[in-house]
DNA sequence: AGTTATTGATTGACGAGTCAATTAATGACG
DNA sequence: CGTCATTAATTGACTCGTCAATCAATAACT
């Protein structure tokens, strides 16, 4: 039966393997689902991906790269630095993450994170391409304070994501208002932390609301691009 | 062999089942693991909670609860704005959160969410909680605008936990670097960007958007409850 | 004819939930 | 204070379904 490419076939298992998990919200799916609704029968997933983990750390990957071809779409019309920010904020919040599918896969990756050394690198290798991204577009504006504030814009970009994406919208597992999940309140959050971030008065870099408390946190000496 | 209290079981496979999710990383534990991490049979876990998803539920609302009081001790002693503030970050990123089993727990938590209607409920609760502390602290120094700035500072305090718990701190499941991990980077990075939220000049404070829309997460008016 | 993709029945392990039997506490009554 | 009956907690072997992974057979393509 050669009927189609390998590729054609690892790019189906993956996609099925997306949908399957998005309508079950559960990495709890078996193989025989996938495959079922790949259109080839279970044996072939095993052919293809040596195991289970590794279909999903495969579709991890899959999942990361339609996300940085989002932004680098966004970015690419995206001339000044503010465009940019705005590229980026816009893409994270997009259709394309804000999708039932999307939005399983990413909950479900994190919880990965706690037991696959893999899937951990994977989501570092997300997270410092959405700091340097970012970092590069918020130098122009404040200068070497990037790198601090953008640690904090990404965090605020996750944590902000997963409380829209479990909240009430996608809630009925029924497909009743269907595709209802709207990130763009996320996006005009973001973009208001990062208004403020900007427009803060930063002669003295230390924080005036430090309490006597022995607050040593330095600006931040971490890791970045 | 009437032994022990019912709610004594309860507490302690509640406690199991915590301590197990925390070492597994996954929700994929078994009944007997966890009854036999509490010292009781297998049998015993079902007659005191009826299925595998009530006693998730259970673990989840204890989880919750003691970050509650994490939260009140720590409010507790704070008289000023500016003290309520820092109790309630310090509260989120401290040792009783920052811990394996915690950290565990509330990642798969986030995924038990996307299929359980209850453990939505749950965290949409926590989200309650946290807002109207964080409005209720925020309010004497920034008035109006405080709803607003709370739900970015809430959605910046779990996405700084995710970043940071799953940071290479946790990395090696093998104990060595035992307790390593420490929210206290993140802690500072809350506090830092609620002196830019504070600090921005706010004459046009109109709160653009998340009115007209009566839902779930709402401005959230007086106090609390 | 030879090569390669594909099948699907099968296996072996494992796990949720059940249940009849067992053991400990309580206390009633002498 | 013993003895026995009653009640309630606790056990663990068992059932029944499920699922990851295998593999020998088969169909398509060259």
């Amino acid at each position: 039966m050669a009927r189609k490419s390998e590729e054609e076939r690892r790019r189906d298992l993956i996609a099925a393997t997306i949908r399957e998990i998005g309508a079950s919200g559960t990495l709890n799916v078996t193989t025989s689902q996938i495959a079922k609704s790949a259109g080839v029968s279970p044996g072939l997933a095993f052919h293809y991906f040596h195991d289970k983990d590794t279909l999903f750390l495969a579709a991890m990957r899959s999942i990361l790269s339609e996300y940085k071809a989002d932004v680098t779409q966004a970015l690419a019309g995206a001339v000044t630095p503010e465009a940019r920010v705005n590229a980026i904020v816009q893409a994270s919040f997009g259709m394309g993450s804000f999708r039932r599918e999307a939005i399983s896969a990413w909950v479900n990756f994190y919880a990965l994170a706690l037991r696959s050394e893999e899937a951990r690198r994977l989501l570092y290798l997300y997270q410092r391409r959405l700091h340097s991204n970012l970092v590069y577009a918020l130098r122009p504006r404040i200068g070497e304070r990037a790198p601090d504030v953008a640690r904090r814009i990404g965090g605020l970009i996750d944590g902000l994501y997963l409380r829209y994406a479990l909240d009430t919208k996608m809630l009925r597992p029924p497909e009743e208002a269907v595709g209802a999940v709207d990130g763009s309140e996320g996006a005009q959050h973001v973009l208001r932390a990062i208004a403020a971030e900007c427009t803060e008065v930063h002669e003295n870099d230390d924080i005036s609301m430090a309490d006597a408390d022995p607050a040593p946190m330095a600006p931040l000496a971490g890791p970045q691009e």
